[in-house]
DNA sequence: TTATATACAAACAGGAATGTATGTAAATGA
DNA sequence: TCATTTACATACATTCCTGTTTGTATATAA
């Protein structure tokens, strides 16, 4: 059984990238072997050397798997829309939480984040991953920045600081929180309140009314 | 030249400490060969294994030699002095004002915590520093909410929320604020106003006279 | 002063990982 | 139907890293 259709090679190719996901989770991305990745993928490294460069390349398939319909996502949540007269305030604090119960239900999702924040070095060739990820950073920002703008023009803070100021406040919070979450594996720490965390800040520059 | 006095010996512990700081900055700690960091260090493999047992002991030296230092410091500018009637609140802020301006000018700390953050692969072995490292996020929180707590006692709080949600709110942020800080190697997105985020941060929970 | 332990250097042995080259049966297109 | 890709498996060559062992000149202690 060799040559297959190619449904069967997207298949495989789909099973090559699953289990270097699970590879990459169990040993980290630098001692991982694409023996490792072909054996759990039930092929020879021939299939992976067939569909893959090398293994910097099938870590890239992992990423985007998750990160683009992520960007998106958040894209969705924080862009104004037009006719909505919705709580800006809201719509961050729906953004945060949508997030976060993604990862909670997304085991994918999940398990690409802890490869990618602490089972992965950035030298060399995933230098660029960083730079990426920065610039990810700072589109983020910037849609808080205009949500926080549209709160304060309607008058729904509770502090002098600038939309600005607010704005990374939140976006370095969440960063940490992400962080937390995937190396608090247990849970025990900063899982179970994860979302009680996100009201709380955003409660701290609600204007009480 | 071959045997050295105590004194010597000592030093080259320390240079080869140092080679491998630059070599893991560089490589990453899963690529760095013990080979690499001999040269780096002008010596040869034998010498390294006679300080060390392998990578792994290494990593914990360099880690240990900024880490250790760090932690008392921040207990420091945290704890509260006894006969002191200061601003608790700006306790907060100086110990993670501190923190930074530490890593501005200590290039042994900025780089170790570069390798720590995103130079290291955490498994196996080094699995366990992730739980120390969750253990000393816990410890630091706990300061966080006496202070938040002793600020609430004097009035000085801007917002009816816990001392502990305060204490998790700003122990995330600066955790995702050191993140960036070290992502940030040029300097041009989060490192030139470090110190003004921190404020903001702080002067979102100050109640205003 | 001499025996011993120290602080390395140098040599050795072994496994492992990578990339490539080659083989091949079956799908696909003309 | 037949030539050509395709989708892999297998085999090969090479480089590299690790841990250990052995050698040795010299501090150091007795």
């Amino acid at each position: 059984m060799v040559r297959k259709t190619k449904e069967d090679a997207e298949l495989t190719r789909q099973r090559i990238v699953n289990a270097a996901r699970a590879v990459f989770l169990k040993r980290g991305v630098s001692k991982s072997t694409l023996e490792h990745i072909a054996t759990e993928a039930n092929v020879t490294r021939g299939a992976v050397y067939w569909h893959f460069e090398n293994k910097t390349d099938i870590f890239h398939a992992i990423r985007e798997q998750v990160f683009l319909p992520l960007i998106d996502s958040i894209d969705d949540t924080l862009t104004p829309v037009a006719n909505s007269n919705d709580n800006p305030l809201n719509q961050i604090e729906a953004s945060l939480c949508n997030t976060i119960n993604d990862l909670s239900s997304n085991l994918e999702m999940r398990e690409t984040y802890e490869i990618i924040m602490i089972k992965c070095e950035y030298v060399d060739e995933f230098a660029s991953v960083l730079h990426q990820m920065l610039h990810n950073c700072s589109c983020i920002v910037e849609k808080l920045e205009a949500a926080y703008e549209r709160a304060k023009a309607q008058g729904l803070l509770a502090t002098p600081l600038s939309p600005r100021a607010l704005a990374l406040d939140t976006h370095l919070f969440f960063g940490g929180l992400l962080h937390m979450w995937i190396k608090d594996a247990d849970g025990s720490r900063f899982r179970y309140q994860a979302i009680d965390l996100i009201k709380s800040h955003m409660n701290l520059r609600r204007k009480q009314n």
